[in-house]
DNA sequence: TACCTTTCTGAAAGTCATTTTCATTTTCCT
DNA sequence: AGGAAAATGAAAATGACTTTCAGAAAGGTA
């Protein structure tokens, strides 16, 4: 099942009605890697759909996160980024505190010492997150 | 050197004045263990000193960050909280997102692994966040 | 100690991201 | 096709945080 479908199954579930803006809000989404705040994904969208509305948008990166079809991001500059969430795919964030540059990272044994971690504590993680923040190569050498 | 120099010395470095309100704040903040929010001081502080701002307190918990004394939190409730710092004791958290208790852990073989990961993009680390969030054993047992 | 420049403070106003309201429009079940 | 329920967009509201500003306090200097 491909995220599209798995929305438009969400969206039944949940009892809601699948519309046009949230389908043009979820194909632009989709059709990019990177991590959007509402104030993003409102100004690219309005190049070509200028009738939608700011609430809107915000309102179903929402909901994108309730379906499971994207996660939130607080990088602590007081925006709110929302990524596309592939299946199977998690991972976490190595954020430039100069350009701004994010990669994204996968690392095992961080998430098998995380589980031990948790299970130490008798809690029942349901998720994380994990940021490294510092000057990326580029920065790190003009600096 | 205890914190509380330690922030006077941060005060004289920068040019900044000592007064009554940022030593009374300063105890206050001490002296708990609590991770708290502007709100969450200022509600505390009233009691005994009514007289001080919502802004002061603020402000001067935005100095001890700036300081060392403290470091700033965001658990996605969209308040920033501010923890006391104590030299040489770096943790994580255990965020328990149904009754909000917070457990601190640390955990070398995870800091290990992620200067590993930074290194391996080229990246300068200067800080990091890594939370947990789940069920503390009590939520998950009343569940 | 008295002075005086700089910084602080507290109250109120301002910001800014986000959320809610509400009148109208759209979806989709029967 | 009809109608209840949900969605939309514009505008207003919210809430955490920040700034402004006039009077107060700190702390260096003579």
């Amino acid at each position: 099942m491909d995220r599209i479908a798995a929305f438009n199954e969400c969206l039944r579930h949940k009892g809601l009605k699948n519309t046009s803006q949230r389908m043009i809000i979820l194909e632009t989404f989709l059709g990019s890697k990177s991590h959007y705040s509402t104030e993003d994904l409102y100004l690219k969208l309005r190049k070509d759909h200028p009738k939608i509305g700011y609430a809107t948008i915000h309102r179903t990166l929402k909901l994108f996160a309730e379906c499971g079809i994207a996660i939130e991001l607080n990088f602590g500059d007081g925006q709110t980024r929302f990524e596309p969430l592939r299946a199977n795919h998690h991972h976490d964030h190595l954020v430039c505190t100069s350009c701004g540059k994010v990669i994204e990272f996968t690392e095992p044994q961080i998430e098998d010492l995380q589980a031990q971690v948790a299970a130490a504590h008798g809690f029942v993680i349901k998720r994380h997150r994990h940021e490294l923040y510092g000057l990326c190569s580029n920065c790190a050498a003009n600096s």
